[in-house]
DNA sequence: GGTTATGTTATTTC
DNA sequence: AGAAATAACATAAC
């Protein structure tokens, strides 16, 4: 469920919700000490990379997806329940989702420059991050959630195949030039990702992600686990091109 | 029934 | 100490 894109449009999804009060809250994951967030208000509902943020008047709840995350809106599901917040006008569960209660005033543990979601997210900066990381592979340096908050597999591949780079390229070898292009591509794609979900086309628009033959050559995608993180790479030999020591 | 999947974190091992 | 491997968590689809 998750990745930065689907996060933006949950957060659309419960919009409705702020300025609220919370009138009930239960869930495994919320120990019974904090059940006393009743009576406060929403004030706030934000998104940093994969995270979604309920601000409420003196305490924040943090929801992660993580890889089995469920929602449900004013609805129910056969799963285990993990946040329910109800408000005067509503209600979202969470399932299979990671919470946590933020003391500390968002601004001051969140840096919105690194979410490729944010209007205030930093090109520059996330080149200069990935330049920090030279022996890494490239397609783990672009999942680096301190780097590229909101960046998942399906973004990556995707990423990956439009600027023509090969995932396992180490970053030192990719030219600078076309590292600002891959950050450029990860909002770009981001956003276009946010466009397909709210249009419901989300599933058929990836032009490698889980598809067998490259949209350009026709020649047969390699599906791989690489690089530290061991996640599904799809990629076409003939046309991402491997940088390394030879053509750096 | 085994494998895989849009993810992260805690623990163990080297 | 610190990097790297492994386990842990949770759930559905093929």
């Amino acid at each position: 469920m998750p990745e930065g894109p689907q996060i933006v449009y949950l957060k659309e999804q419960t919009n409705q919700f702020i300025g609220q009060e919370l009138i009930s809250i239960e869930g495994s994951v919320i120990a019974s000490n904090e059940k006393n967030l009743a009576g406060q208000s929403l004030i706030d509902i934000k998104t940093f990379g994969k995270e979604i943020l309920f601000c409420f008047t003196r305490v924040t709840i943090r929801v992660h997806l993580m890889l089995f995350g469920r929602y449900a809106i004013d609805g129910e599901m056969n799963r285990k329940l993990t946040l329910e917040l109800e408000f005067e006008n509503g209600r979202i569960n969470f399932y299979a989702s990671s919470c946590r209660l933020i003391e500390a005033p968002v601004e001051t543990i969140y840096d919105w420059s690194v979410d490729v979601m944010s209007a205030s997210f930093d090109e520059r900066r996330a080149v200069i991050k990935l330049q920090g990381k030279p022996q890494q592979f490239i397609c783990d340096a672009l999942l680096d959630q301190n780097i590229l908050a909101g960046v998942g597999n399906k973004i990556k591949n995707e990423v990956l195949f439009r600027r023509q780079v090969h995932p396992l390229s180490k970053v030192k070898d990719v030219p600078e030039a076309k590292l600002r292009e891959l950050v450029k591509e990860c909002v770009t794609v981001s956003k276009q990702y946010f466009q397909w979900k709210r249009d419901a086309l989300d599933e058929e628009k990836w032009l490698v992600y889980k598809k067998t033959t490259c949209p350009r050559d026709g020649v047969l995608l390699v599906v791989e686990k690489l690089g530290r993180s061991k996640r599904s790479c799809y990629f076409c030999e003939q046309c991402q091109q491997l940088y390394d020591d030879q053509n750096a």
